[in-house]
DNA sequence: CAGCATCCCCACTGATACTG
DNA sequence: CAGTATCAGTGGGGATGCTG
């Protein structure tokens, strides 16, 4: 993600770190525990495995998320939270909780219910 | 903003409204106590007129942000955020925290010295 | 002071195919 | 299973000028 030169505020620069499509349900899914590659490409519908790594790849610059590579084959390699992602996933279970307030108001109950949300 | 049409969680609704370059910037001012156009503008490093109003339209639709139109010339809009909208605000002051915390790493305490955040 | 309309660019994203 | 490379589209956002 490109990062703006000026800023008002520090909330900018993290902001500018997670705008991405992708990432915050990908941090959402790293707290749940998913953590390789592919099991995060079929948790997240609707995401290409680029996308999905070119994310991964800017929250670890950042500390956000974490990378632990294995040796040997078949290869293995698991993504986590670090210290401060587990900080931002707070800010994602907001985005959370609103969303869910906002999928009521819109008679998407259904949609909840599926996922075992309601 | 674009909103996708799959989703695997309520989260990212909420993340396609407040996506945009501006979003977290104006919940913080609105915070602050800067309510008219003119004011946020000024506030805000690098924003224009047509973002600002594109992006309080936005959150307005979804109820985070709210607006007060008063009679007579001058004109007189006064924008406030919601009670979502406060709650969004707290995400967006995890952002606040983690952006210093990144800020002092990268060595741009004066930056935030400047800003009065230290 | 508040807000709308247009034109335009490029960054973000998606699709696809290939490699260790 | 994990990751790279390349090409193409699109819509988010910047600039500018006009209106109530």
């Amino acid at each position: 993600m490109k990062q703006r030169t000026d800023y008002t505020c520090p909330l900018e620069l993290t902001h500018d770190i997670i705008r991405g499509k992708w990432k915050p349900i990908i941090l959402w899914q790293l707290n749940k525990g998913t953590s390789s590659l592919s099991s995060l490409e079929k948790s997240i519908l609707g995401i290409s495995r680029k996308m999905l790594i070119q994310h991964l790849k800017e929250l670890a610059e950042y500390g956000i998320v974490g990378k632990k590579t294995y040796e040997g084959y078949p290869l293995k390699v698991d993504y986590f939270l670090t210290d401060r992602g587990r900080r931002i996933f707070e800010a994602v279970s907001i985005l959370q909780s609103v969303g869910i307030e906002l999928m009521l108001e819109d008679n998407r109950g259904d949609f909840l219910r599926e996922k075992g949300l309601l």
